[in-house]
DNA sequence: GTTAGGG
DNA sequence: CCCTAAC
């Protein structure tokens, strides 16, 4: 579908200049008070605090999966038999396409993370910037039963089917030092990666990056005959392409088109801000969907492999270590990496590695975005017991390798209840899996265009990034191609945006102690579009009605959310391009912004003017 | 419940 | 995004 036509820059297409109601004069509204304190980091998990302040720094870090090979419930909220399966048996699948296709396991590590108890001093790095995504971390693949494994130690995730693209080839020897087996089981959560839409060529063959998560943590990277891509023709490969989280976020049947909007995302969330609010739900079921993370004792070289799966207590401590008895001791906890679902991408071949690791870094962030609640696996075995001490639990014992294992667990995984709100809602039937796995959003390939089998797809994940529904522009430009199709695995009837674009946390509902803020969820540019395009239409003033006309599906973007994105929409559209952040949006939209924005400007002072 | 604006 | 006065 295409995008609604786009408007003339003269001001025809808008709509009667219906002022807003009550004509507002300038009446100071606001008032200046103190910023609230919500922000202040409550009860707080350390744990989750600095696993969320790592991915802020590695933008694409991704989890390692590395650890617990050998308790692989610990990832769970799949089904423990899947679980049982264990690594090396199976749990990479390797797909063939008739052009090629590589699986992979795609996994990251995060930087070491140090925590220390009872001080809760934080080691390690946590300083990263925030953009740049590259350069860290090195990639290191590892190869398995003909079945390639990338992992990264901290962002990158390699694609390695092709040489064509330059990238590894499977075949290829790699260094590798991470940890060997992870496949332990995790949930899926699909990230489409589209990468820049506006930069990437039509046409362009695409790579696709699965990572199943059904009981086999694998990437599969399937590559696309960029013809196929673009036009679909027969014969061609299925495309593979997914469609991010498929969320499509408006859709204004009426205007002439469908104002999906594809989402672009590059960005990254807000971490630094976030906060992390302790659950205390109860359920900690057992399925660890989101993240596992995986302590280890400072090392980060392990052996064969088990590289950094597991969790010790740091070397230095755990000679000193004493019994259980002692007290006083601290127990130094080095938390290498933490799991994350599994990302299922989709990107053109054509995009840069940048983009591939923004794309993860988002798909991560999503996850981790949530509401988070940190789990401690104890060999294997989640203790749920908050009021043992370590000694209690043996963590503090010699032992050196305790396999702790700490998990981030997305808030909304036990629901089931209350999700009114949720975008997560979704039938019944498919909450069902989605509390298997409730970070994932599978999509299978399949050809159908996303745009317009939106009620088709289906999302079971967390990630709150940008879910936006989107479809791609028809004709706009470069995106067309990228996801054409795409297919969920799981499907839910009919989603709407919502679903699409799950949002994990209850914000109300929960416990409302804890208000916690929104996550961050910057305005794609196809966002942008429609609602440059209902501004267009219905004036500024009328949030409410383009809420409902361009943004009705897409629960997250409250009618406050589209006027304070005009808001810096107008302003974005004064400042230079240098001074511009986030995604770029098309100049030409800012223009369409400026000329809608001046234009309902004036006819708000004519009014006033009318009225006086 | 909306809108407008400052934070 | 949040918060809230003013509607």
């Amino acid at each position: 579908m295409v995008m609604q036509k786009r408007l003339d820059y003269g001001f025809s297409g808008y709509e009667v200049p219906s002022v807003p109601r009550a004509s507002r004069s300038p009446r100071g509204r606001g008032k200046i008070r103190k910023k609230p304190d919500s922000n202040q980091i409550q009860a707080f998990d350390i744990l989750a605090s600095v696993a969320g302040n790592l991915l802020q720094k590695n933008q694409s870090s991704v989890p390692d999966n590395a650890a617990s090979a050998k308790d692989p419930r610990s990832f769970s909220g799949i089904s423990v038999k899947e679980n049982k399966q264990e690594n090396q048996g199976g749990l990479f699948k390797e797909e063939q396409l008739e052009h090629g296709t590589c699986s992979e396991a795609v996994s990251g590590c995060v930087p070491n993370l140090q925590v220390k108890h009872e001080n809760q001093r934080v080691m390690g790095d946590s300083s990263l910037h925030e953009n740049h995504l590259e350069g860290q971390g090195q990639n290191v693949l590892e190869r398995e039963d003909e079945r390639v494994k990338l992992r990264s130690t901290n962002e990158k995730i390699t694609c390695i089917k092709n040489r064509s693209d330059g990238l590894i080839e499977p075949g290829q020897k790699a260094s590798k030092d991470c940890s060997a087996e992870n496949h332990v089981e995790k949930p899926s959560l699909e990230a489409r990666s589209h990468m820049n839409l506006n930069s990437l060529p039509n046409g362009f063959g695409t790579r696709k990056l699965v990572n199943r998560d059904d009981d086999e943590n694998i990437v599969r990277c399937t590559q696309l005959n960029s013809k196929n891509m673009i036009s679909g023709s027969p014969g061609s490969p299925p495309d593979t392409i997914k469609v991010k989280d498929a969320s499509h976020f408006a859709n204004d049947e009426n205007n002439s088109g469908d104002n999906s909007v594809l989402e672009n995302s590059e960005r990254m969330y807000p971490f630094k801000k976030r906060k992390f609010f302790y659950q205390t739900s109860s359920s900690t079921s057992d399925s660890w969907s989101h993240c596992q993370g995986i302590v280890d004792s400072s090392s980060p070289r392990v052996n064969g492999t088990n590289h950094g799966a597991v969790i010790e207590e740091s070397s230095s401590m755990a000679d000193q270590q004493v019994h259980p008895a002692s007290k006083g001791c601290n127990v130094k906890l080095s938390i290498k990496s933490f799991k994350v679902p599994e990302l299922f991408i989709d990107i053109p071949e054509t995009a840069t590695i940048g983009s591939l690791k923004r794309t993860v870094m988002e798909a991560v962030t999503s996850i981790l975005g949530d509401e988070l609640h940190v789990g401690i696996l104890l060999q294997g075995k989640k203790i749920r017991d908050d009021s043992k001490t370590l000694i209690q639990t043996g963590i503090s014992q010699d032992d050196k390798r305790h396999r702790l294992g700490f998990m981030l667990e997305p808030r909304h995984n036990r629901m089931s209840s209350s999700y009114n709100d949720d975008p997560c809602l979704l039938t019944t039937g498919s909450r069902q899996k989605i509390s298997r796995q409730s970070t994932s959003l599978m999509l299978q390939q399949g050809t159908y265009n996303v745009s317009r089998e939106r009620s088709t797809v289906k999302i079971e994940n967390c990630a709150e990034g940008d879910l936006n529904g989107v479809s791609s522009l028809g004709d706009t430009s470069a995106n067309n191609n990228n996801m054409s199709k795409c297919r969920a695995l799981v499907t839910v009837p009919a989603i709407n945006m919502d679903a699409l674009a799950v949002v994990p946390y209850r914000r109300k509902s929960g416990n409302p102690d804890f208000g916690q803020r929104r996550i961050r969820r910057p305005f794609s540019v196809l966002e942008v579009e429609a609602l440059v395009q209902a501004v267009e239409k219905l004036g500024t003033g009328r949030w409410r009605d383009v809420k409902q006309r361009a943004f009705d599906n897409a629960k997250h973007r409250t009618y406050v959310d589209l006027k304070d994105k005009w808001k810096t929409l107008v302003h974005t559209a004064r400042i230079s391009p240098q001074q511009r952040r986030g995604e770029p949006v098309p100049q030409e939209l800012l223009d369409r912004v400026l000329a809608a924005h001046a234009y309902w400007s004036q006819q708000q002072c004519k009014h006033q003017v009318k009225s006086m």
